[in-house]
DNA sequence: TCTGGGGTCCTAGGACCC
DNA sequence: TCTGGGGTCCTAGGACCC
């Protein structure tokens, strides 16, 4: 039986959040920006439409701010979340099996559907979508991952009208390949596109007519995968359940410089309370643990960057004992003088909570900090994030991203729900 | 003035073991 | 003085993704 993969891609996420409670950011050029309104991170059409480019830093579109009608907002992630899990949802219900690939993006199992039925399946998946959660997407299907996304690209582009595109023969497979530019590929990024540009290879097509030991020299075992999915062998499966993180991090650019020691000491602590919240809702521990401190890289003033990396006895995911840990880390890079911009709490070589390896040499503390940091979780999974935290995280975190243009959490705070009056 | 954040996988090379 | 070969594990760095 033939295999066909769907993927199932959101069109404009973050934007198309926003429009489904704001009216007036329909029709009209709309961008969400990165957290501490960074960068561009989605754009409607109509500011694509007006050149504005993906990723660029958010002071380069002040002229369309002033001349154009270009409405922005700050990235609203509680928003998205809610979002996505109620598309994912209604995915779940329409089709034999999902897997989520991203916040706006699912791999669809539907080998099992009949392939003349194949495009109207699709058309019905876009229009129930549409009409249980307001989020317009787009469907590609193909007998592989890759030749999905490629299929997926294709509706977007050229299709946008019925937004579905399947590759159900050869001759339609060759035509896409020849239209679709290599650096267009899924896992064919910046370098390996200049590369194979400089070797003539400039469209998907190409790259399927290189011979295997050419790919085999110059990529790794990924590209190789690639290369066959791109010529119709299934080589990635569907992944329903996804695994445990294995790294579990927290980074940001502060909203002001921060120059003490003792403002590094909320940051970090409040960072790394949410990463130890992270490991516990996985029931993961971490038996490692890196922080960084750095100023600002896009800055002419003197630069400085340090980390380090340290080890717990006994693997932990206790809030308590990793706030010493950072605490400490801390003291040992932090120099003064500097106008710091940037931190990150990163955690490693995780393991499952009921797995942990015990310390012949350390007395084992199990713990009063375990029950803490479980009560703090059932407090603030009641209540609301932040209810209650450490002291030294602090109170007046002044230190926090500027989000100048964040929408209400419609869907996730009681107070914020829409009223209708 | 203002430039994001969180992940995955693979490979090469060093340390170490028998 | 002569000093092998096969293997594992770990880490850093690079490439990619959304």
């Amino acid at each position: 039986m033939n295999k066909w993969f769907g993927l199932a891609d959101c069109n404009n996420f973050y934007v198309s959040c926003e429009r489904i409670f704001n009216l007036s950011a329909r029709d009209i050029p709309v961008v969400v920006l990165s957290n501490n309104d960074g960068c561009v991170i989605s754009r409607s059409q109509e500011a694509k439409d007006l050149g504005i480019e993906m990723g660029i830093p958010a002071h380069k579109i002040s002229d369309n701010l002033k001349t154009k009608k270009l409405m922005v907002f700050s990235s609203n992630y509680a928003l998205y979340g809610d979002i996505s899990s109620r598309v994912m949802n209604c995915l779940n219900d329409l089709c034999p099996a999902v897997e989520v690939y991203s916040i706006d993006e699912a791999f669809l199992d539907l080998s099992i559907i009949p392939s003349e039925e194949l495009y109207d399946f699709g058309i019905e998946i876009k229009r129930k979508i549409a009409k249980w959660t307001k989020i317009p997407i787009s469907i590609g299907i193909a007998p592989t991952k890759s030749l999905a996304k490629v299929a997926n690209r294709y509706a977007k582009k050229y299709h946008k009208e019925k937004g579905v595109f399947v590759i159900d023969s050869e001759e339609i497979l060759e035509k896409i390949l020849t239209e679709t530019p290599i650096e267009d590929v899924w896992g064919i990024g910046r370098k390996y596109g200049k590369f194979l540009k400089g070797q003539q290879v400039n469209t998907a097509l190409d790259f399927t007519k290189l011979p295997e030991n050419f790919i085999r020299k110059y990529f790794s075992v990924v590209g190789l995968r690639l290369y066959r999915e791109l010529k119709g062998e299934s080589c990635l499966n569907l992944t329903e359940v996804a695994d445990k993180k294995k790294v579990v991090q927290h980074t940001r650019s502060f909203g002001r410089y921060v120059n003490t020691l003792r403002d590094l000491e909320e940051v970090l602590t409040t960072f790394a309370s949410k990463c130890a919240e992270k490991l516990r809702s996985q029931q993961s521990c971490a038996n490692v643990i890196s922080i960084y401190i750095r100023t600002n890289l896009f800055s002419k003033k003197a630069q400085y960057y340090n980390s380090i990396t340290m080890n717990f006895d006994i693997p932990t995911n206790s809030t308590m004992e990793i706030q010493q840990k950072v605490l400490w880390g801390l003291k040992q890079i932090f120099v003064q003088g500097y106008d710091y911009k940037k931190a990150g709490v990163c955690f490693t070589g995780l393991v499952p909570n009921n797995a942990i390896q015990g310390n012949l040499f350390v007395q084992e503390t199990e713990s009063k900090c375990q029950k803490v940091s479980q009560l703090m979780d059932g407090i603030n999974a009641k209540f609301g994030k932040g209810t209650i935290k450490f002291a030294v995280q602090g109170i007046n975190t002044t230190w926090q991203g500027n989000a100048g243009k964040l929408s209400p959490k419609f869907t996730t705070i009681w107070k914020d729900i829409p009223k209708v009056e």
